[in-house]
DNA sequence: CAGGAATAGTGAAATATTTCACGGTAATGC
DNA sequence: GCATTACCGTGAAATATTTCACTATTCCTG
């Protein structure tokens, strides 16, 4: 029983490790060591060794990690051999933008469904996934078994939108509305992501950089 | 010398609530409570509490904090009372999504510049905010005194974009590529943001929640 | 204005997470 | 094949963060 209660944030940096590994991957590099994963995310080649027993018998030799090996393990351990379909909410220009993107078409995830409450727009707009009209779903979801979404709404709809999600046996929304949801559902998880908010948590840290080292001084 | 080292997940939280906080003043409220608050962000009252003792005396009342005097605590806190400049670079689909929501023209942050590496564009797009080939990047950061930028571009140019807005001298970098950006230079924060690593994170995490009960009865 | 209910503030305890230090293993060079 | 170097794995120590328990304050009701 060595795997046991991951803890939240070593999910997260190996989430970014297998990214950081497919791109490694790409440029040809065979192996890669703690210290060069921790350089790239800023964190120290400990903390990195330190992740990567969660896996179990990491299996790595003295000098290295082996790209591919490391990224299958993460990727058995997180589950990414399993394929996972995803829907997109709201078909206006952020949509659009993501939709262009070919990498949410292979992979781990794919897109197979788009809604949105205009129903004009379900006819204008020119992509190739089945598009349906928000009150379909519940039933979209149960129906393709989709547990992933992008919620790109307004932050009006929000919250109806993600309860609809929620109805239909969802697993995980990424929302990008600016709107915090929230529920009381035990079996979904939500990622919220507000620009405003990250341009505020960035100027929050520069700002108090300042202010501490004042403080320290005195 | 109540008040020192933030520590970061209190940051984080202070700006979700802040934002929350005028979400809520819109819709009429005065008072909040910190069950309330963290009822909404998922987090314990004890949690908010604490979180709100580092803004030094809080100055509120035994039933719970009035809304606009809590904004304002906290925004004197994180510096939100400076008006920032933030550019954007890359002028895609996603970023004319970004440039049509008002609110990044008002409030604590405005973008005063876009930027391009496709000349072409510049002319096509039709925005009233400045627009610049990427080579003038360093010199219109320091002109216009620009702290933060949102990068949009392809992931391969993601990073020489970057060494250009810190040559700058940029403050924070909200990084929506999809690769993760790297700098030596300790005055500059990053938040990378990757729509597949947050579908990763989702996915991971409801996997390994069935995964874990198992071995909670192993 | 007294009693009760709701809520904030906070030091201390409990937990979670990161960092450290060091033993051990594989490749490299001589 | 021996020494050197670069690295991983890991329990233990150090830190950071959250949770708790309890006191004090305000509001509301009668």
């Amino acid at each position: 029983m060595i795997s046991k209660g991951i803890p939240r944030p070593t999910v997260t940096r190996l989430c970014k490790i297998y990214s950081m590994l497919e791109e490694i991957n790409e440029n040809g590099h065979e192996v890669v060591s703690s210290s060069e994963i921790g350089r790239r995310l800023k964190v120290g080649s400990h903390n990195i060794r330190k992740d990567l027993t969660y896996l179990g018998e990491t299996g790595t030799t003295g000098s290295g990690y082996d790209v591919g090996t490391l990224k299958d393990q993460i990727g058995k351990k997180l589950g990414f051999h399993v394929h996972r379909k995803a829907c997109i909410v709201g078909l206006e220009q952020f949509a659009v933008a993501v939709l262009s993107q070919k990498k949410f078409f292979s992979d781990n995830f794919s897109i197979v469904a788009g809604f949105d409450s205009n129903i004009n727009r379900l006819e204008t707009i020119k992509i190739d996934i089945p598009l349906y009209p928000t009150y379909d779903i519940p039933a979209v979801i149960k129906r393709e078994e989709i547990e992933l979404a992008l919620l790109t709404t307004t932050g009006e709809s929000a919250q109806a939108i993600a309860d609809k999600l929620i109805d239909g046996g969802i697993r995980g929304i990424v929302n990008f509305s600016p709107v915090v949801l929230s529920t009381e559902n035990r079996n979904v998880y939500i990622s919220n992501i507000d620009i405003m908010d990250e341009f505020r948590l960035l100027s929050a840290l520069f700002f108090l950089e300042n202010d501490e080292s004042h403080e320290k001084s005195g």
